[in-house]
DNA sequence: ATTAAATAGTACTAATCTAGTACTATTATA
DNA sequence: TATAATAGTACTAGATTAGTACTATTTAAT
């Protein structure tokens, strides 16, 4: 169903909690699952793959904590995805060109590409601030920036 | 990973295969197997499938096989993957509202509305022809009519 | 110094999903 | 009547996912 996986899902959700408070303020991990409703074992293991992946700073020792490593502002959604599930790739010609048996014969692997692209671009485009603030119905994600994109 | 599933993947292959014949042209599980270079069990798992759910015509008997409901230039992307994997959802609360545990605390609700909006367009604009004969760069999926698309 | 509260790293398990197969029934052609 | 095809369904092995557990390390407070 190119459904989300919970990892990813819960990962955003803590890291939207981050960008609604004070840039440099920390959050542990107990408090995070709490405060969302999450298992805590999860929310552990999420927090360190978003701080070994450079989303996050941690604090370690007694009152530490993660906080964030940039402003909501300067996160997409496509960096907390692929941070969470490696690069997106919707097919595996897109991710490792050479290695899919049926790379001879299939003729759809430039279809891919732009698909894929396409899919990250609008990715790309929204960031976590985006998220929680949602923009007005009129305006399309990227913030104030209003420009037409060209679809490719 | 956001990776099709090898059963999206190969339906979206046996289409395209139809797409680049006469469209009234009947093709069997076996050949297409064979011509694909695709597991045979698997090709008529799905071909059942898509004939279910209105892409494909089924003859069934001896010289049978199947064939195209409407041409490659009508039948959307997103119609052949929530054929395949139901409707498109990328996470629980779009699917079905009000089933997620989380959503009374969980603010990003209208944001991954929005995005699987998005996603979603995308993937209804790209047709089985589109896929086979691949527009040149400059011009965006959507055959044809070049317009630009405001992404919300 | 010691204790307590936190992260780091890693390994494990159960449940679910996916890919692929097998089998029987039905249909249509020759 | 034999053969070649789809329809329907059930099954299996392997991979992935969700979630847990445990030990080591770090830091702050007393």
């Amino acid at each position: 169903m190119i459904r989300m996986s919970k990892e990813t899902d819960y990962g955003i959700i803590l890291l939207a909690h981050f960008s609604q408070h004070r840039k440099g303020r920390k959050h542990s991990a107990r408090e995070l699952a709490l405060e969302n409703g999450l298992p805590l074992p999860m929310v552990r293991k999420i927090l360190k793959v978003l701080a070994r992946e450079g989303l996050l700073v941690s604090h370690r020792g007694a009152k530490g904590g993660y906080s964030l490593m940039r402003r909501g502002q300067r996160i997409s959604v496509a960096e907390i995805i692929s941070a969470l599930e490696g690069p997106l790739a919707m097919t595996e010609c897109v991710e490792a060109p050479g290695e899919c048996r049926l790379e001879p014969t299939c003729q759809l692997k430039t279809a891919w590409q732009r698909i894929n692209d396409t899919v990250l671009q609008t990715l790309s485009r929204m960031t976590l601030s985006d998220l929680t603030d949602p923009p007005p119905e009129s305006v399309p994600f990227g913030g104030s920036d209003n420009r037409l994109v060209r679809i490719q």
